[in-house]
RNA sequence: GGCCCCAUCGUCUAGGUAGGCCUAGGACACCGGGUUUUCAACCCGGCAACAGGGGUUCGAAUCCCCUUGGGGCUACCA
């Protein structure tokens, strides 16, 4: 009889599903669909003071927009609940137990300290450090009387060194572990909680786990976890261990980029969040940036200049100068600054100040915060970003899918249920890979083509309701037109920027600098525009036919391209150089608006 | 430092488990050209790789070894 398959994805509630999390979870879930098993969501929340509170909600809702749904687990339940790891502490005591009693496992009362000592010595001695097991085990009197005494108490394992750890692995084949190398491992901590290692081999018993597929930085977790299975008479599940997924950088993909990214920026670069604190400080401003080290980065300078709406020449000469006095005028605005910032992400100066320390760590939600106010760029990671970045789910899936696996051969562009019926889990690769936001953007293009019209609409609505587009005002059939005349957008985002400007007030549209500039002050411009106004008055009925024509006819009369006259209104209508096709543009906008537009493009720019 | 894993165009990869069908295929990026009312999209063309060195073999990208390079783990994190 061949056993259903079931597999399982287990994170840890310490922030946002990252696209790596995202991965394996996909690996697993389409190993399940693809042969007709289970798959389950776990929640490994064993270590409390990394778990943070939003982070299961998010990770639940994350895997839901990629549509990875999950058979047992938080919200579903099942037979083999709790799915929650921090619920099961009885579970995993009783096993704990059961090898304490075997002598299989013993008490530990050192602390983390006493154990780096040895760990620093083997490696001063190039040695590779296990952990020296005594040669009679603490018994229960012992563990309450460390207790007593205030000790930590902790359980190791104690690993048989009898013979080498196999381990057979699907993708890498044989590995073969000297069990001399495999330490006796914690797998009770001194708050009662049971080790990662631990609470995932139990539960993969439990659960009826029969294939895990995760990350190669578990291979060397993977001999002690079979060593322990082996101790408590438990099954060995089928492993493959994946490819890993690494950045630009080089190293693995991790969330705390973002972080360190921030981090790194704030205190390269302290002036551009003093931004606030200087405007209310005018007076002090020359005398602080005296002593404040300026960015050279003379694009910055002039963007501060125009911000401060002083000239960027003071700022320069500052920049220029290095050091100097006025230490204390420099803190005080320091900590004026890092009250500014802290106010405006909802957090607290000492908060702030820790971070930059790295102290501390922030949650997503305040380095999302911290990183719009200092407008800058983090590099995504985690899954929400994509989706804020306006990607299909279907194009993370597909993209993701092919990230250390291939279905051979040259197809890249595929379905969910393609992905299904041609995932082959003998195909992973071993090689780690380069998440490549580029080719990302290619495959968004071609999803964006191939989901249908209703999908399409749907993703868009949840794309401006989550960053709160003024789009949002727009009904469905508008939407949908949109949507329509944006074709060839790269992102969701694309279709949104270009849409904006309908759903500005004609009297009051931002004019692009540059596009004023290039288009609006060139010789001519204005007199077309009032040329266009007047037959755009008269136009009746107001379609794009009639548009166009007119538009073309005017470009051949004045012998100019018909970029020459489209140009100057398409700023006059949105502000800038970039709208959807321009006789879509207008029809669209209403005659109404497009001359109320007109008009106020022509006023505010006639010299 | 110790242990483990990996190695085809800049990137993702096909081919490798049955060595000759590979003068190494596709995609993205890039470069050149075309289309064009903007940005995109689109069309055509081009550049570009078996890390190095030894073997085994009539024959190696494919098998073995070494070197080099990259990555992972080395927690009372997962």
């Amino acid at each position: 009889m061949s056993e259903k398959t079931v597999t399982r994805f287990a994170p840890s509630p310490t922030g946002y599903l990252h696209v790596g999390g995202a991965r394996t979870a996909l690996f697993n879930w389409l190993y399940a669909k693809k042969t007709g098993g289970i798959f389950i969501l776990r929640i490994e929340d064993t270590d409390l003071s990394r778990n943070t509170p939003t982070a299961m909600q998010q990770v639940m809702a994350d895997l839901k927009w990629l549509g990875i749904d999950w058979d047992e687990g938080p919200g579903v339940e099942g037979p083999n609940g709790p799915y929650l790891q921090s619920q099961r502490r009885d579970i995993y005591d009783k096993y704990l137990k059961q090898l304490l009693e075997e002598k299989k496992a013993y008490y530990c009362f050192d602390t983390p300290e006493e154990v780096q000592v040895l760990r620093d010595k083997a490696a001063a001695e190039k040695k590779n450090f296990t952990y020296p097991r005594p040669e009679n085990f603490p018994d229960e009197s012992d563990a309450e009387k460390a207790k007593a005494q205030g000790k930590p108490v902790t359980v190791r394992f104690a690993v048989p060194n009898d013979k080498p750890i196999v381990v057979n692995d699907i993708v890498r084949g044989e590995v073969t572990f000297a069990a001399s190398e495999i330490g006796d491992f914690v797998i009770q901590k001194r708050d009662g909680f049971p080790t990662y290692h631990f609470a995932c081999v139990v539960d993969d018993e439990l659960m009826g786990v029969t294939h895990v597929i995760r990350g190669q930085e578990h291979l060397m977790n993977t001999p002690g976890h079979q060593v322990l299975q082996a101790a408590l008479g438990f099954r060995t599940p089928v492993y493959a261990h994946m490819s890993v997924t690494v950045s630009e950088g080089g190293g693995k993909l991790s969330k705390r980029e973002r972080g360190k990214r921030l981090r790194r920026e704030i205190i390269d670069n302290p002036s551009a969040y003093l931004l606030d604190a200087i405007k209310t400080e005018p007076e002090q401003f020359e005398r602080f940036l005296d002593d404040n080290a300026t960015p050279k980065d003379s694009s910055l300078i002039n963007k501060w200049a125009e911000e401060l709406g002083v000239d960027s020449t003071i700022i320069a000469t500052a920049a220029a100068k290095n050091g100097g006095g006025n230490r204390s005028l420099r803190n005080e605005m320091i900590n004026k600054s890092e009250a500014a910032l802290a106010h405006k992400i909802g957090s607290t100066p000492s908060e702030v100040k820790k971070f930059k320390e790295g102290k501390v760590a922030f949650d997503e939600p305040i380095i999302i915060g911290e990183a719009e106010y200092l407008d800058l760029d983090l590099p995504e990671i985690n899954v929400v970003d994509f989706l804020r970045g306006g990607y299909l789910p279907e194009t993370m899936v597909n993209f993701l899918a092919l990230l250390g696996w291939s279905p051979g051969g040259d197809r890249e562009i595929m379905s969910r249920d393609e992905l299904i019926s041609s995932f082959d889990i003998s195909r992973l690769a071993k090689s780690n890979s380069l998440f490549d936001r580029k080719k990302l953007i290619s495959f968004n293009v071609e999803h964006l083509k191939l989901v249908d019209k209703e999908k399409l609409l749907s993703h868009f609505k949840d794309y401006i309701k989550i960053i709160d587009s003024p789009v949002l005002k727009a009904d469905d059939a508008l939407l949908s037109t949109l949507i329509k005349i944006c074709e060839g957008a790269r992102t969701l985002e694309d279709i949104e920027k270009k849409s904006r400007f309908f759903f500005s007030d004609s009297d009051n549209i931002e004019y692009d600098p540059k596009a004023v500039k290039k288009v609006l002050l060139k010789e001519g411009a204005l007199d077309i525009l009032h040329v266009i106004r007047g037959k755009l008055a008269d136009m009746e009925p107001f379609t794009e036919e009639a548009l166009e024509a007119m538009l073309r006819a005017l470009a051949e009369e004045k012998e100019v391209g018909l970029g020459k006259v489209a140009q100057p209104l398409r700023v006059a209508i949105s502000g800038t150089m970039v709208s959807p096709p321009i006789f879509d543009s207008v029809k669209i906008l209403g005659k109404e608006n497009t001359l109320a537009r007109i008009d106020n493009t022509i006023e505010k720019f006639k010299s």
